[in-house]
Order: structure tokens, then sequence, then C-alpha cells
DNA sequence: TCGAATGATTGGGA
DNA sequence: TCCCAATCATTCGA
């Protein structure tokens, strides 16, 4: 390489006037005759060609040189302006893509399920319609709760360090990529809409890898949830409390045993399970009374003295009981809970 | 271990 | 949407 002829004047001071270094064809004048023009340009590639033989000084002389050209802005303003109009306007084009469906149903499931977005007290709708079906009845559920809790709070957190984790690398690369442009703009035509749209192109990796970690967050929630909801079906018989407030109810009601929407809220308050539990319980003694009324008589009956005593204490005291199972039907008396005049068919 | 009891689920009807 | 009826799945006690 050494051997290669130097057409390069600059370190010899030969060049074009105020701008030493470059050499005098690049001021645009150029030969009258062809032959002349081809010898430039041969003289170009050429300098082209053995730049990397430069000295670091040399070079840094060239750039400077390059730089402080007057010819210089123009002709970057009019290769930035050919570049948009071929390669920026068809990528363009085809950035203007929707939102992604997917991405939005993912954003929408770790939302519900209080993974992404503000913390909530639980976070879950599963969580909350566990809370409701365990109804806070005995440790085991609030314990099962509790875990399924912690787990979520797990999965939260990892996700969250994962996320920022990913949008500081996307942010670090970003200002790589555009400091490293901006550096480059001053040697080859960069325009900003050019830099904007590789920093978009980069962010759209970045959101693809991010969009694998929501996936995988979902996932995580939705085996979480499977195996809590799993735990769920494992049921367990209600408190001899409950029980007993739900057949004094039943039973204080014989003649219609439905009740309204108020009582079955007032009935899942006193025995701690959700109005969903009082419907299946009273749907099931119905049916089951119905099916067998002989066998459930010494229990009507039970609950029917119990219910006449409850109601000579209360009258005795002057006192007002507002138990839902308050005498009433059993006795002759109207109940406000009716929601219609119906009977065990 | 087995049968009864019991809470939950499902499908159909009004 | 609520209820009934049948059924399933689990618990409990003998």
């Amino acid at each position: 390489m050494d051997e290669q002829p130097r057409l390069m004047h600059s370190h010899t001071g030969v060049g074009m006037a105020g701008h030493p270094g470059l050499p005098q064809h690049l001021e645009g004048t150029g030969g009258a005759d062809g032959d002349g023009r081809k010898q430039d340009i041969g003289d170009i590639l050429q300098q082209i060609m053995t730049i990397t033989d430069q000295s670091l000084d040399e070079a840094q002389a060239r750039k400077h040189a390059l730089n402080c050209h007057r010819m210089k802005p123009a002709l970057f303003n009019v290769l930035c302006e050919i570049k948009e109009k071929t390669v920026l306007s068809i990528r363009g084009a085809q950035e203007e893509e929707p939102p992604d469906p997917q991405l939005m149903r993912l954003d929408n499931m770790l939302l519900a399920e209080g993974v992404s977005g503000p913390e909530k007290g639980g976070g879950s709708a599963a969580a909350a319609a566990a809370a409701a079906a365990s109804g806070g009845v005995g440790a085991d559920n609030s314990a099962e709760h509790s875990d399924y809790r912690a787990k979520l709070t797990q999965i939260r957190q990892i996700y969250h360090t994962e996320l920022e984790k990913y949008e500081q690398a996307c942010n670090e690369f970003t200002t790589h990529v555009m400091n490293l442009l901006r550096e480059q703009s001053r040697t080859r035509p960069i325009s900003p809409k050019e830099i904007e749209r590789m920093v978009s192109i980069i962010h759209r990796k970045f959101s693809s890898i991010q969009m694998q970690l929501k996936q995988s967050t979902c996932e995580a929630v939705m085996i979480l949830r499977s195996r809590f909801l799993d735990a769920r079906r494992k049921r367990r018989n209600f408190n001899k409390q409950a029980t007993e407030i739900l057949n004094e109810y039943f039973y204080s009601h014989l003649s219609n045993p439905y009740p309204s929407e108020e009582a079955k809220e007032e009935l899942a308050k006193k025995c701690a399970i959700t109005v969903a539990q009082v419907s299946n319980w009273f749907g099931n003694k119905r049916i089951r009374y119905k099916k067998n009324i002989g066998k459930f008589q010494e229990e009507a009956n039970m609950y029917a003295a119990r219910t006449a005593v409850n109601a000579a204490n209360a009258s005795s005291h002057g006192s007002q009981a507002n138990s839902p199972s308050t005498p009433n039907s059993a006795g002759g008396y109207p109940s406000p809970c009716y929601q219609s005049d119906r009977r065990i068919q």
C-alpha cells in the first residue's frame, strides 16, 4: 500500500483557496473536457481508496476540511432530500401500523389482573372472586387467598423489574444510536427525520421484547389463577353457625322460602359467605326439602320451636330482632323479605 | 371404606 | 335472570 502513488495533496498544501487539504477540482469548476472530469473522478476515488492509509492526523484534517467546505450544507441537504424521497417515503407508509390487538389484549389482561397499572389491594378478578367465594369462612381459604396474593405480587414485582430493565436498556441504546448518528451526520447525509425513524425502529424492537415479557407474565398469571381456582373447587362445608342462620330463615319462611336480594345479602353477611352461595344453599334446600319433607320434618319442628322461643324472648324484652331470620311467615307474620308470594311447588 | 350429606355446576324452562 | 332438577365432587361420620 505504501508503494501506491498518493494523489492527495492535502499534506503538501496543494488545495483550493481557503480550504487547505481539498483538491482544487472539488471546487466545482471541473475540467472543460470529458477527459478532465474523468481524471477528477479518478482522483476522488483514489483518495477514498487510500483514506485508510492516512494517519489519524491526516484523516482529521481532511474531515475538518470537508466539514468546513462551503458547499457541504447545501450538498447534504440535497442528499438528505433525495434519501427522504426514496427510502423514507416508502418506509414511512409502512410504519403507520394500527395498534397491535394482541398487545392490547395483553395490556388489558395485565391491567385487569392488577399486574400492571396502580397496585390494588388484592389485585385480580380471580382474587376478588376467590375472596368473595371463600367469604372469609375458615382460615384455610383466607390463607389460600393470601398465598395467591403473595404470588401475584411476586409476579408483579418481577414484571416491573424486567420492564424497567428493558426501558433502561432501550433508552441507553437509543441515546447511543442517536449520538452516533448525529456524529455521523457530520460526514454523511443523515436527516433528523432519519434519526427519528431509526429511534422508532429501535423502540419497535424493544416493544416486541416487552410483548414477550407481557405474554409470559400473562401465562404465569393464568397458571396461578387456574391452580387457585382448582383449589377453590375443593369445597368446604359452611360452618355450623352459618348453617343454623340459613336453616332458621328457611324454616321461618317455609311458606315462601325465597329470600329477596336484600335478604340474601344480609344472610350472606351474617354467614360470611357470598350471595351466590346463599342462592345455591336455598336452591339446594328447597329441592331437597321438597323431595323428602318427612325427613326434614323433625328439623322443621326444631327450628319452628326455636323461632317461637326467640319471638317470645324478643317480645318480652321489648326488643326488635333485626335478623333476617326474624320470626314471621312461620308464625303467620308477613315478611318484608318476600320477593313474591311463592311456595315450593 | 362406604354411604349420606352438602356445596357447586350445568342445562333447560318461564 | 331466576329457579328447578339433575348431577358432580367433596366432606364427614359410622
